[in-house]
DNA sequence: GGATCTTCCTCTGTATACAGAAGCCGGGGA
DNA sequence: TCCCCGGCTTCTGTATACAGAGGAAGATCC
């Protein structure tokens, strides 16, 4: 594999995982030795992280990994709910039947799944319902900004982890969206999303709010 | 200005004004010798382009000016309706209503400058309409990704330029959405997004049609 | 005559060296 | 004692050199 790649995807491995924390200054010089290449490659993947926002130039010095304010949660879920019924809208019209009451069928499976306690096999089911219904909406650019808006979103998981109320409720409302884009009922596949992102935002804020009860941007 | 920024604006300028045709093959020796540069920040500036999604990998060698299909032209307006249809949203919640009445009067005086056949004029109009509305929308990630996606749409200004009866009507929906955000009503504001888009797509894509029959990505 | 293999060439990917700019620290003066 | 100025250090931005990979063209074999 390339540097430059590896140097991306380590990078942004650190900042999704929280190792490397918002307000973190990243040198080229020091990057480049903690990663072991040059400081073209990492030059590169370092461009790559700012197109993403996951790091900001710094006032002319240097790059900072990017705060994630209590705020900016209820941003990023106005870009959410608006690419996320896009592409239910659209998988609905394009999608192949089969696929989808496939799906349905295990997410109707997904509450013995929770009860034995097995997150892990739910996240990877909804990793895989992300992925057709991405491929059902045969649209390049929605999955384009879908896929820049996911790392974001990534970042809150650590917020609303392993909540296993609310995941068997999510586990309801995906499947009616399942349902819904299997029918091919693009209307009701779109509000079943906008419902769905609804809850999710209401109960991650729950937590946030919980969890710092500050009113604006923590910077840590 | 800094090399890699400099070499960023121009081949961006070149690709939109369809200087650098769909297919052209960009060399990185090749065009730093022509921008001037040294291959560094050429690369920088050709990632940047990648990111865009104006230019693609091509099989290993090199990268390529990508073409965009008529079949593009409606996935395109998929995610622009999605986008802008939040964008208005918020910004009717958030807007401040002097900077959309003061705009409101404008648009109702937009008639008069295209019987003048002041054109120009009237993109930079909308231009400031669009700022407007990021600006108001007040949501980070709405703008960015609503900045992405504008690069591809100026690529199709080349397909509906000029057409007076088209921006006269453009004109009235326009003037709808100013006055639904100045009042605040976010539901209306969407509604007319929706309505104006709907009626662009429809006559880009009868231009489209006439100026090539062909039913299927079309390379040049 | 055609197909395949080999060789060469060109292009990308990476490393490193150099220059310019910006902040920081110490010294001197008010 | 505090503020300002100058030199130094360090960091980014750019250029260039080098190595490896992939493709094209020519020659040879079937």
């Amino acid at each position: 594999m390339r540097a430059s790649e590896r140097a991306y995807a380590a990078l942004r491995e650190d900042i999704l995982e929280w190792r490397l924390e918002p307000g973190t200054v990243l040198g080229e010089v020091e990057q480049s030795e903690r990663l072991g290449i040059s400081r073209t490659p990492l030059r590169e993947a370092l461009a790559r992280l700012l197109a993403d926002g996951l790091v900001a130039a710094q006032g002319g010095r240097g790059l900072v990994v990017t705060a994630v304010s209590v705020s900016d949660i209820a941003r990023l879920f106005e870009l959410r709910q608006a690419l996320e019924q896009q592409i239910a809208r659209q998988a609905a019209r394009h999608r192949d039947p089969a696929v989808f009451e496939s799906l349905a069928s295990e997410f109707s499976a997904a509450p013995e799944l929770l009860e034995r306690s097995d997150h892990a096999g739910y996240y990877e089911l909804v990793a895989r319902l992300d992925l057709a219904m991405d491929a059902a909406s045969s649209n390049t650019y929605l999955v384009t900004a879908m896929r820049s808006l996911r790392p974001h979103l990534v970042r809150l998981r650590r917020i609303s982890r392993d909540n296993s109320a609310r995941l068997l409720a999510a586990a309801r409302e995906h499947l009616l969206i399942v349902e819904a884009v299997a029918a091919g009922d693009s209307e009701l596949a779109a509000s079943a999303t906008h419902v769905h992102l609804h809850q999710s935002l209401t109960s991650i804020l729950a937590t946030a709010q919980m969890l710092s009860p500050h009113p604006e941007g923590t910077p840590t």
